[in-house]
RNA sequence: GUCCCCAUCGUCUAGCUCGGUCCAGGACACCGCCCUUUCACGGCGGCGACGGGGGUUCGAAUCCCCCUGGGGACGCCA
């Protein structure tokens, strides 16, 4: 059996579209589970809407997911002699046809059809033509597209994943190959294409289902060997529609700003219209590679949820090591201006400490930061429902005594402050949890976060007791002022 | 209007090929309880679906038909 070779081929329309994206990752997972080649092929046959930055961006989607190709990126645009041949090809076997109809003729049948509520294929009127007519047209220098001649009869294909698919000749209209400027469409560049590149699978959205019929129309009128076909199911909004431009999920170039990992990216929209078919649903992409299977691509369309994406994200923070957390976040963490790339590095292990301490709740890369902030910098501020509730002039005194007896603690580590801390509680007869509260209050500005003691540990002994009489002051001004 | 596709919890899905083991399993979310200094994690439990109608059969989520619903495509876009 000769190599698979598989395909993606983006438009560079806009940014990486999160369908382009699960389009991708099933081609490549499909490709490396059989040792088979990934083809990037930029589909920029419409220069006007295709832009450099958006090529590059993609690309660089692309690698962040870690779908690697191992071919290209080849662009349509640099390829226009070889399509020019193909559409002689076809003209001279009688399979395409010259069509002088312009643009705003054709606009007005199609208006007129929909207003009369009925079909419209286009009519054949320059099918009828006769050689004298045509040459006479191309002499008086009018332009005219060139269409296929679609056949009568069934049309079919055996689908990777929908199975046998037929459609009738006569529901397919003439289509267009060419524009009437000489550029050849997307239906046709796409056939030659994936013949010169060999591919052996395409796999792609079934919005592309009926492009499908009218493809093999072309490999068939040239003679070309048909490539394997299989569409997927497409990936939807909340409100059930084809996911568009404007959806907040619909650029995938997005996640990694939002603190999404790569490989729980990958492994989430994997699982969206395709499932191992047991109840393992979070793999690392070596498992997903090696338990890819097309035949278990599922054939109804699959809504996108973020929260669920966020859930096999915090499954794949687990997996990683502190060290490598430690490494993408710090950008970030130099970034929102919380601590200098010196400090940092210099305090390497104490931030690995605070990754260990927030991995657990991390449902993005972003909420170290946003909830791990007190470990590099003092509070600014204080929830404010946890002021209400813990900073009154009772807790002062109880903060500020708290503070004493820690300072005289010797060890500042996890057992003796909660010793120390529990001692004062019985002293004064209240629960642990009375002292517990206003202090993760003064030290972090946050009523909620990891295991008290752990945390002024870290955070260490000096630094603690000078946040807590902060706090102290802070609520004393607080007091006076109401 | 034409053609094509799809149909299990709110969502992602397992089960359908080879009908009984399914008063339908898992996951996310949600709600309880436990653990606990908080939130979270973890553990336990709960809520929650075979769109409808006909067949076939001793028996249907699983097979057939119809209906309904949903989606996609009908560009000199890709």
């Amino acid at each position: 059996m000769s190599e698979i070779r598989t395909r993606i081929a983006p438009s560079p329309s806009g940014f990486l579209h999160v369908g382009t994206a699960r389009t991708a990752i099933i081609n490549w997972l499909y490709a490396r589970n059989k040792g088979g080649k990934f083809i990037l092929r930029i589909e920029d046959t419409d220069a006007d809407r295709s832009s450099k930055e958006m090529v590059d961006a993609i690309c660089e989607s692309l690698k962040w997911l870690g779908l690697d190709w191992d071919e290209g990126p080849y662009f349509q645009s640099e390829r226009s002699e070889l399509y020019q041949e193909y559409i002689e090809k076809l003209l001279t076997s009688g399979n395409a046809y010259r069509c002088f109809c312009t643009p705003d003729e054709l606009k007005v049948k199609r208006e007129e059809a929909r207003k009369n509520k009925t079909d419209y294929k286009y009519d054949r009127t320059c099918l009828k033509l006769s050689e004298e007519d045509i040459q006479k047209k191309i002499d008086a220098g009018e332009k005219y597209v060139i269409r296929v001649k679609v056949p009568e009869g069934e049309v079919r294909f055996d689908d990777m994943v929908y199975g046998k698919m037929v459609r009738q000749g006569k529901d397919i209209e003439d289509f267009v190959v060419c524009r009437n400027n000489g550029r050849p469409l997307y239906n046709f560049v796409v056939v030659i294409d994936d013949y010169e590149m060999r591919i052996t699978d395409i796999l792609r959205g079934n919005d592309h289902q009926t492009n499908s019929f009218k493809q093999i129309l072309i490999y068939n009128a040239l003679g070309l060997p048909v490539p394997r076909m299989g569409h997927l199911p497409l990936i939807f909004d909340e409100r059930k529609k084809k996911i568009s431009k404007r959806d907040k999920a619909a650029n995938a170039s997005d996640y990694a700003n939002e603190g999404f990992l790569p490989e729980a990216v990958v492994n989430y929209l994997s699982m969206l219209g395709w499932s191992p078919k047991d109840d393992r649903e979070i793999f690392t992409i070596d498992e997903l590679i090696d338990v890819f299977d097309i035949k278990n691509a599922n054939k109804s369309n699959a809504v996108f949820d973020v929260v669920k994406m966020k859930h096999f994200n915090s499954e794949h923070i687990k997996k990683k090591s502190n060290h490598e957390i430690a490494t993408m976040i710090a950008p970030m963490i130099i970034q929102a201006g919380v601590y200098s790339k010196y400090g940092l590095e210099t305090r390497w292990k104490y931030f690995m400490d605070v990754v260990e301490l927030l991995k657990d709740r991390a449902g993005v890369l972003s909420d170290f930061i946003e909830r791990g902030e007190y470990f590099f910098q003092a509070p600014h501020t204080y929830e404010e429902k946890g002021v209400k509730k813990q900073f009154n002039a009772e807790n002062a005194e109880r903060l500020e005594e708290l503070a004493n007896r820690y300072e005289k603690l010797s060890r500042f580590t996890h057992d003796p402050l909660y010793e120390a801390l529990k001692e004062m509680a019985a002293e004064i007869d209240v629960k642990a949890g009375i002292l517990i509260h206003p202090t993760r209050l003064a030290v972090t500005g946050m009523t909620t976060g990891p295991g008290l003691f752990e945390l002024l540990e870290l955070i260490g002994k000096e630094e603690v007791i000078s946040r807590m009489r902060t706090a102290v002051i802070y609520i004393r001004e607080k007091v006076i002022n109401e």
